[in-house]
DNA sequence: CCAGACGTTGTT
DNA sequence: GTCTGG
DNA sequence: CCAGACGTTGTT
DNA sequence: GTCTGG
């Protein structure tokens, strides 16, 4: 699963890694700690190119009564077409979730341990993210998104067996791709990452609270 | 037909 | 135990 | 995801 | 909105 992670680089690097429009006003404090029913950057199309925004991290459909209720922060890449919550947004709304890390807790023994991974050597990476706009009488739509996730590699596995997805370079770009994409683009999207590519080391409890934040939540449990 | 769910994860 | 908030 | 709350009445 | 269960 994804239910915490970290992006800390500022909205004109995403803006410029991502090819994105930055729109004005657009602000983004570095996290180490993003966390669910928070506000994240996303990229998403914007006409023939794309837009940096930043949405609630928790997929709110457009068709849900209240703003309560289900928001799942993840969706699993298997049999996500057929998934009458997830199946219009794949179709239509896919979206880059930029990020530099995320966390698993690994659950063994009594307490759970922390783990952060990332791309050897760090940087930033996409998510495979869905977003949804769910209008709302007498205020603004209320804009929420999704972490898509497959089964874990081999650096993920020791830890957990779920963990979100990863795109490379190429899935980026097929993943963003206007319309619909056929199964078969859509699972080369949805894959592990290599785990070749990735690197975990155990943090410190101290990143367990959705409340703290800072470069500490990184640093290797001593 | 209408009513009710629509999700993931982990644990038992 | 279960729900809400971050 | 985890942490923290989980309630009412009346008074200030 | 759309699908499943009764």
């Amino acid at each position: 699963m994804c239910g915490r992670y970290v992006q800390t680089s500022p909205a004109d690097a995403l803006a410029a890694r991502f090819g994105a429009r930055l729109p004005e006003g657009l602000a983004w404090v570095p996290r180490w700690n993003v966390a669910p029913s928070t506000p994240a950057p996303v990229v998403r199309a914007d006409g023939p190119g794309r837009e940096l925004a930043l949405l609630t991290w928790g997929l709110l459909p457009s068709w849900a009564k209240d703003a309560a209720g289900l928001r799942p922060i993840n969706a699993r890449a298997e049999g996500l077409a057929g998934k009458p919550m997830f199946r219009d947004a794949l179709r239509r709304r896919r979206a880059l979730v930029p990020a530099d890390g995320f966390y698993e807790w690994q659950a063994s023994g009594p307490g759970k341990v922390p783990w952060h991974f990332r791309l050897k050597g760090g940087g930033a990476f996409a998510f495979a993210g869905l977003w949804e706009r769910r209008e709302a009488p007498g205020g603004p739509p209320l804009e929420t998104f999704a972490i898509v996730t497959t089964e874990a590699n081999d650096v993920v596995r020791p830890v957990h067996a779920r963990m979100p997805v990863i795109l490379d370079a190429e899935a980026e770009a097929l993943w963003m791709r206007e319309g619909a994409l056929s199964p078969d683009e859509a699972a080369r999207c949805l894959r592990p990452l290599d785990a070749s590519r990735m690197e975990a080391w155990a943090v410190s409890s101290w990143v367990s609270s959705p409340a703290r934040d800072g470069p500490r939540c990184v640093e290797p449990a001593g």
